[in-house]
DNA sequence: AAAATATTTTAGTTTAGTCTAAAAAAATAA
DNA sequence: TTATTTTTTTAGACTAAACTAAAATATTTT
């Protein structure tokens, strides 16, 4: 149905959309892919001609209902293996992109959905974000980036944006993880910094850390 | 450092090598890779300047030590999800060869390494084939053909020489798996046909089902 | 050993996906 | 509104992997 060339355009330009609201550009998606805008150009003719996409030329691009479901599945797939890869096989959260990135492209409905049972039918992939499901609705979670708390509140750390692996990996360090609580005992103005508490343990976190923590708030405070 | 092409060409390579003996030819190959021998030739001239295989023009190609190191491991890689497709999802063993086809080609070693120790390592595949270590080496087994046997022998299923489907779900009806205990309870002479005691129930065996049974012989008589 | 047949290779195309360099169109600045 | 800059597209070329048709080389048969 789709070369794995279309799959990687299709699931980036998904990416960029949730992104970027507007349409989206020929030079973002060059970007995006690490490739030029004449190849774009040239996909994007393609892929609308598949109609899974709209091509306003000038305009930028977005799916159609048709690519978004393609691309949300290939989502789909990326992350129920990297919950397999990280509950089954013990990977670790920051070594399963790149062979997520791979699995992502095996076409077998069948696997999919004997995958996502034996895996207990898993919301949130291991970094947090959403798995779609076969329709490509995601489950919504109330979550603020931990810069935005204010001092006193607590909450749980229910993702990562920018996932990274030395950035995962200072939080591996520090043994701070999905599901891990968290209070705000202070925060600096001057430069964003904070004071968090992690179990019966303080940690300085920088403005760059708090931007990157999604945390949903508890509300008993 | 292989394209998927190339993997699959050592892949065919090394199956008609182990069952030809001689040198394998072009037409071969292509029958086996549903290609044209013009593109045989083509991609056999880019495999023994990567020095997979030696290439005697009009003689064959044989896989060097480098070659077959490739190919079993992707042999490998194809049987250990196999194992995993039945084991942990609890596929049929007659619907996992499209799909180990995919994953044999996901390039990680890590992910077997583990997937190995996930699956207990196992030497052998669903349907009975040996899974060949990182070195390439394979537990080899001293089996006969069903229709090698005489009356009143009896021993084990361990494998099935030819894979198809309708053939899996033939045995499948029957209850008939890898590892079911069968006796040779008479033989026809001129059709080759048996009877075998498979549990407390009788079949009847034709020849070609008999050539196509590979049987671990039980000394005790 | 010559003729017939089978096998393999060469030569030239095709398609997917990429690239560079140049042209065209749009957006921004003067 | 004209000029400059940015963005996008076109044109032409490249590589991998396939194809068809024809040529070359082996093998077999007579």
């Amino acid at each position: 149905m789709f070369t794995l060339a279309e799959e990687n355009y299709l699931k980036n330009i998904y990416h960029l959309q949730t992104e970027n609201s507007e349409g989206v550009s020929t030079n973002l998606i060059a970007e995006s892919l690490q490739t030029k805008p004449s190849s774009v150009t040239d996909m994007v003719k393609k892929l609308a001609a598949k109609k899974v996409l709209l091509h306003k030329p000038y305009k930028g691009v977005s799916l159609t209902e048709k690519g978004r479901k393609v691309a949300s599945n290939i989502i789909r797939k990326h992350r129920l293996w990297e919950v397999f890869l990280v509950e089954k096989l013990n990977f670790h959260w920051d070594e399963v992109h790149e062979i997520a990135e791979q699995l992502e492209h095996i076409q077998s409905d069948e696997l999919i959905k004997r995958m996502d049972a034996f895996l207990d039918f898993p919301d949130f992939d291991p970094h947090g974000d959403p798995i779609p499901d076969e329709n490509g609705n995601i489950k919504v979670t109330e979550k603020k980036l931990l810069s935005e708390l204010k001092k006193n509140q607590r909450g749980v750390i229910v993702g990562v944006k920018e996932s990274g692996s030395d950035f995962l990996q200072f939080l591996d360090k520090r043994k701070i993880n999905i599901g891990t609580k968290i209070k705000v005992l202070g925060k600096e103005f001057f430069d964003g910094s904070m004071i968090i508490q992690v179990r019966n343990e303080q940690f300085f976190i920088s403005k760059k850390i708090a931007k990157n923590l999604f945390i949903q708030i508890s509300e008993h405070v």
